[in-house]
DNA sequence: AACAAATACGTGTATATACATGTAATAAAA
DNA sequence: TTTTATTACATGTATATACACGTATTTGTT
């Protein structure tokens, strides 16, 4: 990125959007290798905490992820197969599949999330005051956003 | 996003950069669809354009991509079904591939840049003061780089 | 009640990412 | 000079993204 000669300092800070993700994405990804997960599928077990013990269906999880666009279904698949999370057809509503965490989906996430959390604290040098700012002003970048 | 109780600011910082990522990602396809290009195509030709007419290696343009892990032989390899690049044997160095734009490349390129740049300008509305704070707190944010 | 529309998931395809490995060419060392 | 290590690229695999489409269930309308 400590490439010149930017249009101005509007396009560059898009492009610098886009690597600071993809580094914050790589970071998170290397710790989450050793529990065997995936940046994505870490999301999603993470989603499903936000609720537990209640549970979520399919829909709802997908509303969540930070990548609007991802196929949950496929993720929730890699996440069954772990035994991690549970499927169940919905009883309310017959076309919902009902996601619930297993004993073991919970265990991995105490583990895994504490560990980011405390990799995020270590690495992200802002204090609050910084962060709240950033904040604003990415959010001023999404303005026109729907 | 508008998702609330995050443990401090810094953690909502962290998520806030990589949906904003994935938001400018999402918009800049968008236009890009019409000319049949991938972000990261898009990405690859716009590098080959910052040397024209020099010519670069594969090596040479995996270094400045934004995704570092981006598989440059295989994004070239579609881009030289597309006839937007051409791949020729290093003279000096028999091991480097030269990738060199066609005209359609650069033709493509012409329509596709001004395209993204005033999209780009349209949609990120900070002036350059603001714009100037939000580099050096991504900046601070991958202090710890490398 | 019967039909039409909408909804919730699942599946399929092309492309991309992340990473491991293979291959040929070059550079360095014995 | 022969061997060894390194470099530059290509290829292979599992997972993910973006998007289209299929299927079953539910809701709304006539």
């Amino acid at each position: 990125i400590q490439s010149d000669k930017f249009k101005n300092s509007v396009h560059k800070a898009s492009l610098n959007i886009l690597y600071t993700a993809w580094w914050l994405k790589t970071i998170t990804c290397k710790e989450l290798k050793e529990f065997g997960l995936t940046h994505e599928q870490f999301n999603v077990l993470r989603i499903l905490r936000g609720k537990y013990p209640q549970q979520m269906c399919v829909k709802d999880i997908a509303s969540r992820m930070i990548e609007k666009n991802s196929n949950v279904p496929r993720i929730i698949d890699r996440l069954e197969t772990k035994k991690l999370v549970k499927r169940t057809q919905g009883e309310a509503d017959g076309r919902q599949t009902v996601i619930s965490l297993t004993q073991a989906g919970n265990a991995i996430l105490d583990s895994t999330n504490t560990k980011i959390n405390k990799l995020m604290d270590e690495t992200m040098c802002l204090n609050n005051q910084e962060a709240s700012t950033l904040n604003s002003l990415l959010e001023k970048v999404r303005v026109s956003e729907k």
